[in-house]
DNA sequence: ATGAGAATAGTAATCATTCCTAAATTGTAA
DNA sequence: TTACAATTTAGGAATGATTACTATTCTCAT
């Protein structure tokens, strides 16, 4: 009768340097790195880590909600802040940022409201020019 | 003096029947086809169009702002409507669908007016269990 | 009709991500 | 401690989507 917690939650995890190292890094900074990047920050701690253990390890912790996984244009880029925020990508420069502002009023509960789909996340990406990618181009234009 | 259009706008464009079609296509279906699927789509009609004609196609009818392009989790989506509107991905089924509701005032104005980032346009994606799969999996609990 | 520029089909190449597996590591319970 | 089963790892192979290349064909302003 009692349905019992899902399977993804049962499963008991290790901790593992690699996982830790991994998660420490993407908290370090403020950038969305993506994979290879995150990559080559760990490899300074751990030298012998592979990409198959990175990319685990990112899928893993993003599927908990302890980091997000954002669509980066190309490749995907990590979060190390999971709570809503609204981000923006640069066609130029191809930085994600975050942007200083709140997701607009409780967007979620609006929508779930109104509608039948049962929401679990969302996300914002605005996309353009950054600052400093719009002052070198008003630069060339002049030139 | 004057700076002139930008190079990309100044490149005239033929209009080839894989052009039109690709775009016929996309116009009719209320999905969000991938680039293999609108190449099955097309594919009916011009039976040797190849995969790279599709994908170049969509490429410059998203960037001249004809169409849009989406993250769609693995592949790429591509939506014949432009004008901007919500979207809501299924975890379960995968689909990528409309949402029937108005984006949320005029986001993109409020960011613009507080930031320096230069806009050029949003994508708002809610992800979970469309209504469908929602019942799906409900069923299967009580089973 | 002509010709310069643009687009195409077909194929090869690239690149991110996932899959595989034998060996190593982790947590736990004696 | 030690022993053990479950989990994770490194490394490399495989996959799959997208892009790049190129000889040929097409488009359209003249
Ligand atoms: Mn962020
Ligand atoms: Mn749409
Ligand atoms: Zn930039
Ligand atoms: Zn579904």
């Amino acid at each position: 009768m009692s349905a019992g917690k899902p399977e993804s939650q049962k499963k008991k995890k290790y901790l593992t340097p690699q996982r830790r190292a991994i998660l420490n890094a993407l908290e370090s900074v403020v950038t969305h790195p993506s994979a290879d990047v995150i990559y080559e920050m760990v490899r300074k701690e751990l030298p012998i880590i592979s990409m198959g253990t990175v990319y685990r390890n990112l899928e893993q912790m993003a599927t908990e909600g302890m980091i997000l996984r954002l669509d980066g244009g190309g490749q995907k880029r990590y979060d190390g802040n999971s709570t809503p925020h609204l981000h923006f990508r640069c066609l130029c420069c191809n930085a994600m940022i975050d942007l200083p502002m709140n997701p607009h009023d409780d967007i979620q509960k609006i929508v779930q409201t109104l509608t039948d789909f049962e929401i679990k996340s969302y996300e914002v990406i605005f996309t353009g020019l950054c600052p400093e990618c719009k002052l070198t181009k008003k630069k060339e234009q002049t030139a």
